[in-house]
DNA sequence: TACGTGGCGCTTTTT
DNA sequence: GCGCCACGTA
């Protein structure tokens, strides 16, 4: 055992700015300020989480703790940015060495500085999910499975069970027996998908998204120095949302805290939703055995909602069997308005219902913004939809690709991804594609002679590749644009790539290809503006990858007018409104029908639907058609969700919705 | 082999 | 409403 030797602070740290205790109330000071050692926080929904850990960090830094010694882990970037941000407006330190993000970016930077060691060459390539399924593809095509056996797993699916079975620490068969039984007579195909994938990775210098995770934990644990580096780094780590870690995310959680054992999570149990993404909420209930010196802190107080929405919340997740007791207790005083059960003839009736209610509640002054429909499944919302459309509702929907996963971004992407990585044989594939009379199989035997390329060879040379005669002009505009954005191999700024890259080549083809080519283009100014503020493609294609999500600018460029929020349960989580709907209450859409499989997952379900109450400030709004056109079988009658019944109907009151035409 | 067209079916999603 | 897939044609 290594001598324990504490470093006292200086007279040179500046007093504390902030009164603690004024701040923050008894339970969040509590937490706050706790001692070092492992800490355990459960706040529940609309506790003031995000607070307590920015709070946290402050009060890490005024007592001396250097901001490189604090590692800050989320699971999204608009969460490590916002709390980053809170807490350079708490305090004046220079919080740049502080190691704030997601699992994602932090297993990222880890890599990026021991690509050797770690098994990649520098300069590797992110492979996004549609990456990582078409270079999966390559690899099922080598197996020697029939292609028209209908029977054998696309790609896609294969990625996915490889994925679930990583993060959860399981056997592929295991996974397969579970969740696709079906697929369990091609055990061995897929696992040797597996072998020949990873070796592929390595061949092509690309990483998938587990990769950043699996990878950088492999590395902590096979290599002492950099394990040790890292250890003595991080003498505080905090993590945000963990019961929604999965197995590797815990683990890395632990190596890295294994020194210091100064870790501090924060979660509530009873708002953990991603178990079927690999997510194991036994991370937070077993924190406490894992970690036998931790202390729990409990944060309850709500200041979000109104006692009668809390009610409802309490009452919703009493039923649930595995989580820690506890409940929410609010700060608001009742408003009188008991949450509304609203049961209506059909789903159209459901969508004029929200539409009227909308309408009448936007008259007596309450702002659009302030107004969201929340539903189990995005398909939901498609009555809604239409019904805010006829009735000139103006509403925002979350939901489909994301900015930078639209093929006309990925599409340039590609080509900076090749410039950057020429290893990279899925950028590669899918810039030759675009070219005319270039399909699978020629860009299949072009990559066969550019993966032969000598590394210091300049991008000319592929002009001498034979080509279909349709693409042979426009094959020498590539290459000659591929040098223009590397001369002699160097890179040059990624604005400028990405210029060359429209300009030259992918203008025409978008106009030739997209009836929205208008849009498509102003989304690609967009994302040459963004790119400005990189200098090495090399760090641009690092946010490609890891960003997702253009938020500042997607925000602005919508303008100023009010917009009603549709959205999914799942993407609501951790936002609030005034007035909050619940539609499609009803056993079969929430629960989902496949859910309710399992006890297990009708609580995670259960989960979901605590996750919806809680977004309310104001006014819920819990609604259900009775009768379900159904798709072939006519009119279905349809039952109420269990989770009403589980909702005391005093905490209720239920609506009776007559027509008058 | 590339590419356009019509039919079908639909958890949830971050990185 | 949209993406994926199968199929047919050049």
């Amino acid at each position: 055992m290594a001598r324990q030797y504490t470093l006292h602070r200086g007279a040179s740290a500046t007093t504390p700015q902030i009164d603690y205790a004024a701040e923050l109330n008894p339970q969040q000071h509590a937490a706050v300020t706790a001692a070092p050692g492992p800490a355990l926080v459960i706040a529940g929904a609309g506790s003031g989480k995000t607070r307590t850990l920015t709070y946290r960090v402050a009060y890490l830094v005024e007592n001396g703790i250097s901001p490189q010694n604090i590692l800050l882990l989320t699971f999204t970037n608009k969460a490590a940015r916002e709390m980053l941000d809170r807490v350079a407006a708490l305090i004046p330190h220079d919080l740049t060495g502080l190691w704030g993000g997601t699992f994602h970016s932090v297993g990222n930077r880890i890599l990026r500085r021991h690509p050797v060691e770690a098994g990649f060459a520098p300069g590797f390539s992110i492979m996004d999910r549609e990456d990582a399924e078409d270079l999966l593809d390559t690899v099922v095509a080598t197996l020697g499975v029939d292609p028209k056996d209908k029977r054998f797993p696309k790609a896609g699916v294969i990625g996915d069970v490889l994925s679930f079975a990583l993060n959860t620490s399981r056997k592929i068969d295991d996974v397969l027996v579970e969740k696709y039984p079906h697929f369990l007579e091609f055990s061995p195909q897929i696992g040797e998908a597996r072998v020949r994938y990873e070796i592929k990775k390595r061949e092509t210098n690309a990483l998938d998204f587990d990769d950043l995770l699996e990878k950088s934990l492999r590395l902590l644990h096979e290599n002492e120095p950099v394990r040790d580096r890292y250890q003595r780094q991080f003498q505080f780590i905090l993590v945000d949302e963990y019961q929604d870690t999965n197995h590797i995310q815990g683990d890395f959680i632990d190596i890295l805290g294994a020194r210091h054992s100064n870790v501090m999570v924060v979660g509530d149990d009873a708002q953990s939703i991603y178990s079927w993404r690999g997510a194991d909420f036994r991370n937070i209930l077993e924190f406490p055995k894992r970690y036998p010196q931790a202390r729990t802190y409990k944060i309850e107080t709500n200041y979000r909602s109104v006692p009668e929405v809390l009610a409802v919340a309490n009452a919703a997740i009493a039923a649930n069997v595995r989580q820690f007791r506890k409940e929410l207790i609010a700060a608001r005083e009742s408003n009188e308005f008991k949450p509304a059960l609203v049961p209506l003839g059909d789903s159209g009736q459901q969508a004029q219902f929200v539409a009227q209610r909308v309408l009448e509640l936007h008259e007596e002054g309450v702002d659009l913004d302030e107004i969201a429909v929340l539903y189990r499944a995005h398909f939901h919302s498609m009555e809604i939809q239409m019904e805010f459309t006829r009735r000139g509702i103006p509403f925002q929907i979350t939901s489909g690709l994301r900015f930078f996963e639209q093929a006309h971004i990925k599409d340039v992407a590609s080509f900076l991804k090749y410039v950057v990585n020429p290893r990279d044989e899925v950028a590669f594939k899918r810039m030759v594609r675009l070219l005319p009379g270039v399909g699978p199989r020629a860009a299949e035997i072009l990559w066969a002679d550019a993966s032969k390329l000598p590394d210091e060879s300049s991008f000319t040379a592929l002009i001498d590749f034979k080509v279909p005669s349709k693409s042979r002009k426009s094959w020498g505009q590539l290459a000659h644009t591929l040098d223009e954005m590397a001369p002699k191999r160097q890179p040059v700024r990624p604005s400028e790539m990405l210029r060359s890259v429209v300009e030259a080549v992918y203008d025409d083809y978008a106009k030739a290809n997209f009836p929205n080519y208008e849009q498509r283009r102003e989304d690609l100014q967009t994302l040459v503006n963004f790119s400005r503020q990189y200098q090495s493609a090399a760090e641009f294609l690092d946010q490609l990858a890891l960003l997702t999500n253009l938020e500042h600018e997607s925000v602005a460029s919508r303008g100023e007018t009010e917009l009603v929020t549709l959205t999914s349960v799942h993407q609501a989580k951790g936002l609030e409104w005034k007035i909050v709907f619940v539609i499609w209450m009803a056993d079969g859409k929430f629960p989902s029908v496949r859910s309710l499989e399992s006890d297990e997952s009708v609580e995670e379900e259960r989960r979901l639907f605590y996750v919806a109450v809680t977004r309310a400030k104001d006014e819920l709004y819990l609604t259900y058609p009775q009768m379900h056109l159904g798709s072939g079988y006519g009119e279905m009658l349809q039952r109420p969700s269990r989770f009403l019944s589980e909702v005391p109907k005093a905490l209720v009151e239920e609506w009776e919705v007559g027509c008058r035409w």
